[in-house]
DNA sequence: GTCCAGGAGAGGC
DNA sequence: GCCTCTCATGGA
């Protein structure tokens, strides 16, 4: 028998599938197994009710998931006329951000660094399967995310062979640093969230971005909001009328207009439009490129 | 074959 | 400080 977990407005396969985590897979009874940490879980949903294989993980899925916050205070404090929101709150209002692992949230997200959910996946789990601790859950073979040690013993040549690329430098330098001592991870989690960006920052490979995903994803910190092609996309068409806007000034918006769970109102965006195949606009860059070279 | 991707770093100005 | 170029790789 499983543990049964209280889960009002969730939504498990779109929350999993969403961009933030890319390991959890598919089972055919519609179950979803993957590790959170090093402890391998089967999942179910059932209505409003979460099912957790094994029992004893219960309360480990449910901080997991942050089934224990007000998911309605969070939808309650968005902007009320802005449709854009709306709309994509109301494709998928089950949507959860995740409090995921600090190190596996880094280190998942420098491999995200231009590259296709997809294949942040198919890294992803190749980076498990060859460096992790190998575990098992009703005889299926799962694997925890390697830690920065293991990770500083693979070595950029392997990472790469993962089809990390070029960010195989940054993984392997910051997983050097947490694995000597050098730097704690966990002191981040002292931090305001402007000290902590900045703490983040110092890591090689990762910018305000990816950052601001571990703020976001890791560190619970609901207010930050990731901007990556896709938002800034969806903030100059929907917010401001297709203008080209610097950096700084999408940063003040979002952070005056979206208010103190502007990370939520971020990821219904960014789900939204990447489910709705609302496709990158095709751009002439095929004739610039032309006359630049001749 | 071409364009694009949950970007970041280095170098030039 | 901002602008531009480069970095691997696979999906669409």
């Amino acid at each position: 028998m499983p543990a049964t977990i209280a889960a009002p407005n969730f939504d498990l396969a779109e929350t999993l599938d969403s961009g933030q985590v890319f390991h959890f897979s598919a089972a055919e009874d519609g179950s979803f197994v993957g590790c959170i940490g090093g402890e391998p879980v089967r999942l179910r949903q059932k209505g409003e009710q979460l099912l957790v294989w094994p029992t004893a993980k219960k309360k480990l899925v449910r901080n997991y998931f942050r089934l224990d916050e007000d998911h309605e205070a969070v939808l309650k404090s968005f902007p009320r006329k802005d449709r854009s929101l709306s709309e994509a709150v109301e494709f998928c209002p089950g949507l959860r951000i995740l409090r995921q692992p600090l190190w596996e949230c880094l280190a998942t997200f420098i491999t995200s660094s231009l590259k296709q959910v997809a294949h942040i996946r198919q890294i992803s789990l190749e980076i498990r399967r060859r460096f992790g601790q190998r575990t098992e859950i009703d005889g299926e073979t799962l694997f925890a995310y390697p830690t920065p040690e293991a990770f500083a013993r693979a070595g950029e040549k392997k990472l790469r062979e993962c089809g990390a690329g070029y960010r195989a430098v940054g993984l392997t330098k910051t997983a050097q640093q947490l694995a000597s001592g050098e730097v704690r991870l966990e002191d981040a989690e002292a931090l305001d969230d402007a000290e902590a960006l900045e703490f983040l920052c110092q890591f090689h490979g990762v910018g305000e971005k990816i950052a601001n995903c571990v703020l976001l994803f890791g560190l619970g910190r609901l207010e930050a909001f990731p901007i990556d092609v896709w938002i800034e996309r969806i903030l100059r068409e929907r917010y401001f009328r297709g203008k080209i806007v610097p950096r700084r000034e999408l940063e003040s918006f979002v952070a005056k207009h979206f208010g103190p769970f502007g990370g939520y109102a971020q990821q219904y965006l960014f789900h939204f439009a990447r489910k709705t195949g609302s496709r990158v606009k095709k751009r002439k860059k095929r004739s610039r490129k032309r006359k630049t070279r001749l």
